[in-house]
DNA sequence: TTGACAGGAAACCAAAAGGTTTTATTTATA
DNA sequence: TATAAATAAAACCTTTTGGTTTCCTGTCAA
């Protein structure tokens, strides 16, 4: 079952320390390009290029005023990811729910002894 | 603020569709380097590169039993990624806090004309 | 005991990622 | 209007990533 992976943007996104750093921060407040990079040991272009994959992604927009432009968070894509994960929330579920049918039968077993 | 990133190794063990699937496919059930390699149109040894990068990042671990050796999953650093995903959700709450204020306060402002 | 099977490991490769510096381009402002 | 500010864009570089092939080692079974 091959289908295309809606999921790779984001996933792809976070990979970064950086790119998750931006997230954060960004959730404060929208910023520009020079105000992010301040933030960072590393050149503007650098920083550039990460909002461009945060933006590839979704996770960010920018709205440009006059000269500058401004970065703000639009974080809905992070629920696919939320979501991904949720998956093995039901996984963790099926497991204690096999442990508890699994005790529960030694426990018949005992009893029944 | 620059501590060390918890993170980094799982978010990075995410970041590949393949590692995604495989994941998913030891959900179901502990696999052999060469069963999860039949499911992938790539090699033994790239397949078991991946497991290396989920190895590392806690996601997997492996038992060896006899020639064979098997990959089960240890999911629980999924946590993590969840963990610092949720931070968003109180960013989300947030702005619905924010957007309930304004509204309320722009009604109040309209009650006083 | 000799194949065959399962996996480990090394060498190699192309492309992508993450960074730099340098050079425009657009927009405010003194 | 000339200059400074903000960013965009291009060229380049190094390291990492994701893959390959080839070979080696250990274990089971005929």
């Amino acid at each position: 079952m091959l289908h295309l992976d809606t999921h790779q943007p984001v996933f792809r996104a976070l990979a970064d320390p950086t790119r998750r750093a931006i997230l954060k921060l960004l959730s404060k407040a929208p910023l520009r390009v020079n105000d992010i990079a301040e933030h960072f040991e590393m050149t503007r272009p650098a920083v550039a290029k990460h909002l461009d994959i945060l933006e590839h992604a979704q996770l960010i927009a920018t709205e440009k005023k006059g000269r500058e432009r401004l970065n703000h968070l639009t974080p809905a894509p992070l629920a696919q990811a939320a979501d991904w994960l949720s998956f093995f929330d039901h996984f963790w579920d099926q497991r204690l729910a096999d442990l508890k049918t699994a005790v529960e039968t030694s426990y018949d077993r005992d009893e029944n002894r």
